[in-house]
DNA sequence: ACTAATACTGTTTACCACACAGTATGTCAA
DNA sequence: TTGACATACTGTGTGGTAAACAGTATTAGT
């Protein structure tokens, strides 16, 4: 059952974690770096999830990187790119329909 | 890039998707009926989305079906159960939790 | 010296949205 | 009366992704 739900947060957080990576790369930040800043308000992502999806959005050209190599170990610092920022808001109006659809449906149910 | 741009709202509808329908399925409804019902509240499910997602959810418990035979064309009616509530209210939680996170990265966004 | 935290890469698995394909009945217009 | 379209469902295959599992290497604290 735990492992079922387990399943279950696992695909809530398609869609979801994409969004809020591009939200997160408004800043300029390092894999690392971003799971604490998530786990700092309020979410979590393993690092298996990340740094894969990381490597992808740079793939798609919706972020870009470079290294930081002059303190201690290297950092891979990620930025949102324009064409990224396009990407991020196309989720966001589709979030932001869903959310609606969700909101309404709530309401029906409330009144029976 | 129209066909990465369905991948990208086949993502979304992950997690969504089975929110939606276990909303919807408060008041008891078949396949067809649920894709024209989706369509009245503004969003849109393929049938060969909707139907496998019906069979699974039945497999796990959280719908539970009955035919119509009486009336033309057999159809499938689908409720939610129980356990299907419970399972609702989580995700409608975890939905409201990534809610929160992006409507706090997105205020962050858009003060500098 | 040892442990934990930091910071990343690589491989594999399970699941699901949707494409593609098919079956069968009911309705309505030409 | 036939042919198109809506209704109502089932079955199989594919591609993409979250996360498990596994590993590398550096730095900081004890």
């Amino acid at each position: 059952m735990s492992n079922k739900d387990n399943k279950i947060e696992a695909e809530m957080n398609r869609g979801f974690l994409q969004i809020m990576v591009l939200l997160a790369l408004e800043n300029p930040m390092y894999g690392y770096m971003m799971i604490r800043f998530i786990e700092n308000i309020g979410y979590s992502v393993v690092e298996n999830t990340l740094y894969p999806m990381l490597r992808r959005f740079e793939k798609n050209g919706w972020i870009s990187s470079s290294w930081d190599v002059k303190h201690d170990r290297p950092k891979k610092y990620y930025e949102i790119t324009n064409e990224g920022k396009t990407v991020r808001n196309k989720l966001l109006r589709i979030w932001q329909k869903q959310n609606g659809v969700i909101t309404k449906l709530l309401e029906e149910v409330k009144n029976g």
